[in-house]
DNA sequence: CTAATAATCAATGGTTTTCTGGAATAGAAT
DNA sequence: ATTCTATTCCAGAAAACCATTGATTATTAG
């Protein structure tokens, strides 16, 4: 094999990772294994493929290296292959959004910003990581998580209440109406936060998103609690209930150690 | 157009930035653009493609944001679209290279590190940024830039010698044979600096390779130089003279300002 | 051992890349 | 104006990709 050729077969190499995030819907699974660890069946619901599609992408991301996967008797949990992954698919919409004009006009449309923002009303307004750090130790603030439960299970903010957007109406009556509500979701590009917004705001509370989610949350390094997936046993770190914060362990993707193959 | 349809339709933009990268050729052409500009007959033959070959690539990146162009008279000059897209393509690799077993071995084979390193021999030494700038600032070492001439005008280290590997055989009297020459090329997985070693060791000469390349000492903001294009003006900055080292302007990818469109 | 569940495999058509070589364009030089 | 050069556009064939359907494997439960 000549040089040129050894030469083709590395960038090729590299390639295959490119190639795995060449798909829409491989970017929707990985966004949603960016949050944790999920079985097929879960992902092809969440993501809306057929199972089948859904079973070929995830084995398009593990064949590129992006994912692992852990089996547990019938069923197989796929997750990010680490947090480089993660990095990567944040950059790749970093840079999409920094040089694809289309990418904020799709945005606006999909998350409902329309002309509200040109109209100046402060429906959308938000708060950054560091004012909610702040005001979370001082305990001005409930932080709210409204990703499925699952998903809560998996990494949440320490001390943040998890109220899927699912059952928010029903549930708000754990809202005090006097108390500041910061509600936060999958990332930055997630509706789940700005659809809790509307609920909350149309129930007459103050409502406020953070600018960012949970992936973006794990890559700054910051303090994140987790459920024991096994028996429902809440493991809340420390000193964290319902506001007052840190309470910082790895919490991974998946397991990251046991990863016998599985096949 | 239903939320689902948005979702996927922002999924599918930036599964444009993925797909630009899922081809070994366009990475390659990335790989160049990462050392500055060129224009598109350069790319072609520099990564062994057809013209109409490379042209329609760099289309795609071009398509894809990663890349934009600058008209000079008859020719065109592509360049990165900012300093994210190398960072996007660093990642990319260093992702496959964690992730990805194939890519060690083929990189070894491509590199000819073969078995060398099994045997102890310390043919391939290397050293870090760290140990170059404490070395250089010292006085100690020569710090050559084997890449050719056009990268190396486009930006080096601060201090650096130019030879291109293929002068260098010729030039050997250019260097000391009591003073440690420390070579780069355009980064990790580059053979330059690679066989710029057999050559200088050859001769009886002490080098060693520093660990990375010009890619990688961009992205970590360290300072470099470049030489005006126009002219053929040395503009070697301030304090630098063959290793005194700093010597740091913000040297971008192309212009980056003026960057009227060229069609 | 057999049935049921979760996931993958295999084969099918339809769409999208990729390469190639020839034609077309835009700017420069004569 | 004409010619030359650098690049892009276009058309056709080979290859790769994608969703869908139905069959197959691995694991647990009975």
């Amino acid at each position: 094999m000549g040089d040129r050729e050894k030469k083709s077969a590395l960038f090729e190499q590299f390639a295959r990772v490119g190639k795995a995030l060449g798909s829409g819907k491989r970017l929707e699974l990985v966004d949603l294994l960016a949050q944790g660890e999920r079985t097929v069946e879960s992902l092809a619901n969440a993501a809306g493929l057929g199972l089948t599609s859904a079973s070929a992408h995830l084995q398009t991301l593990k064949h590129a290296g992006l994912v692992s996967t852990r089996r547990e008797g019938t069923r197989i949990h796929y997750r990010l292959a680490g947090d480089d992954v993660a990095r990567l698919y944040s950059l790749v919409r970093s840079v999409a959004q920094t040089h694809l004009a289309d990418v904020e006009s799709i945005r606006i449309a999909y998350l409902g910003l329309d002309d509200s923002e040109a109209a100046g009303d402060d429906t959308h307004e938000e708060i950054t990581r560091e004012e909610l750090l702040a005001r979370a130790t001082a305990g001005t603030i409930t932080v709210l998580d409204v990703r499925p439960r699952q998903e809560y299970n998996a990494a949440h903010i320490p001390g943040a209440l998890s109220i899927p957007l699912e059952e928010l109406s029903d549930r708000l009556s754990e809202l005090s109406t006097d108390r500041e509500v910061v509600a936060y979701c999958r990332g930055k590009y997630c509706v789940l936060a700005y659809e809790a917004m509307a609920v909350l705001r149309r129930s007459g509370r103050r409502a406020t998103r953070l600018n960012e989610g949970m992936l973006e949350w794990r890559l700054a390094n910051l303090p994140m609690s987790a459920e024991a997936a096994a028996g429902r046993t809440s493991v809340e770190l420390p000193a964290c209930r319902t506001t007052g914060l840190p309470a910082g362990g790895r919490v991974g993707f998946g397991t990251e150690s046991g990863s016998r193959p599985d096949r």
